[in-house]
DNA sequence: GTCTATATCCAGATAGAC
DNA sequence: GTCTATCTGGATATAGAC
């Protein structure tokens, strides 16, 4: 019988790690030139030399342009999945609501190619796979637990909630990037929609 | 004294009134390839061709992919607000609410291309000249006299209301383009808006 | 894993003949 | 006003040497 050597999975190992160093320092460097350029301008040949890489190499790390991208589109949904989980959400209906709708649009207004990436359907010819796609439906689930829990009936609630959420999100970014116009009527929007939703404040 | 021959004025109409009936068409082409393929995804080449024509003589009618891109944004803006123009806008506060939030929010469902061109700010690069935005401005400013006629009262009010209506149609075109998930509950959105601004229904 | 070389094609834009 | 010819540079992607 063979037997591989000791050494080797620890030196494959090695090189595995090494090749995931280098990937995650391509997908960093990938997002701050979307966050510079827009999310439609970014060419791999700038993004090798970024990287200082022959573009032609970049393909031992991703397949294609599209792989790129959605290997993106599944950081920014684990990224939001993150910082759900680590958000303590209050128990309270309305507190509830406030800190689901301050998470979103906080990280929403972070970044407005990760948001076109992630929420719109703008970048010709892109579309998530199916795995990555999974990580979004997941997140969104996790989203709808909590705001049933906090008294969403049905679907026209829960659409409607995310409609106001992702309006002061949009409105930012595409009107007020950087600055904190509509993130200063996240509260104002939830007494909005809990009184709607759920009855005018005091009543049970 | 020399005069211009009787004749002339009348060809130079003519020659005007062809160049503008091609650039018209140029620009219908354009449309409907951005609505088909993507705002991002159009170019001089394939819209050429489409006109059957050489790439380079499209520069008789517009000197740059911007300035085409700038006249679409002209464009749309001014078919918004011909239609502002055209509805009939109720006496009654939540009527005029309900009509503006229609108006808005099927236009922008009609077309995700131009909808994109007209509020998001994700074509890298572009940015509408000063003529152009200006007449975005107007628009604005005209709706911003009926929503102040309907009871809107500061700056938070108004954002509030712009933040609903483009989350409807943000939604609409992302999640459920053609359909109208989004646009079946724009009154239950009207409805919770009014109750907020301008207390709830009944109260005078 | 990275390179050189190359393929193939496309982009926007200009010059000048007709 | 439209064309041919051309410029210049960009894009994504593959083959194969080292």
């Amino acid at each position: 019988m063979t037997r591989t050597p000791p050494t080797q999975p620890r030196r494959r190992d090695r090189r595995r790690a090494r090749h995931e160093e280098t990937k995650q320092e391509i997908l960093d460097t990938a997002w701050s030139m979307v966050r510079a350029d827009g999310l439609a301008a970014l060419s791999l040949r700038a993004l090798a030399h970024a990287v200082d890489m022959e573009p032609q190499s970049l393909y031992t790390y991703f397949a294609s342009k599209n792989a790129l991208y959605d290997r993106m589109f599944a950081d920014g949904n684990q990224e939001l999945a993150r910082r759900f989980a680590d958000t303590e959400i209050p128990g309270d209906p309305r507190g509830a609501l406030r800190a689901t709708a301050r998470l979103f649009v906080e990280f929403a207004a972070q970044d407005q190619a990760r948001y076109q990436l992630l929420f719109l359907r703008t970048l010709p010819g892109f579309q998530p796979s199916p795995t990555s796609y999974a990580i979004a439906v997941e997140v969104l689930n996790s989203v709808r637990v909590v705001l049933t829990r906090a008294g969403l009936r049905d679907d026209a609630d829960f659409d409607l909630w995310t409609a106001v959420v992702a309006g002061l999100a949009s409105q930012q970014l595409a009107n007020d990037p950087g600055g904190d116009r509509y993130l200063r009527i996240i509260d104002n929007a939830v007494t909005m929609f809990a009184d709607y939703v759920l009855g005018p404040a005091g009543v049970k």
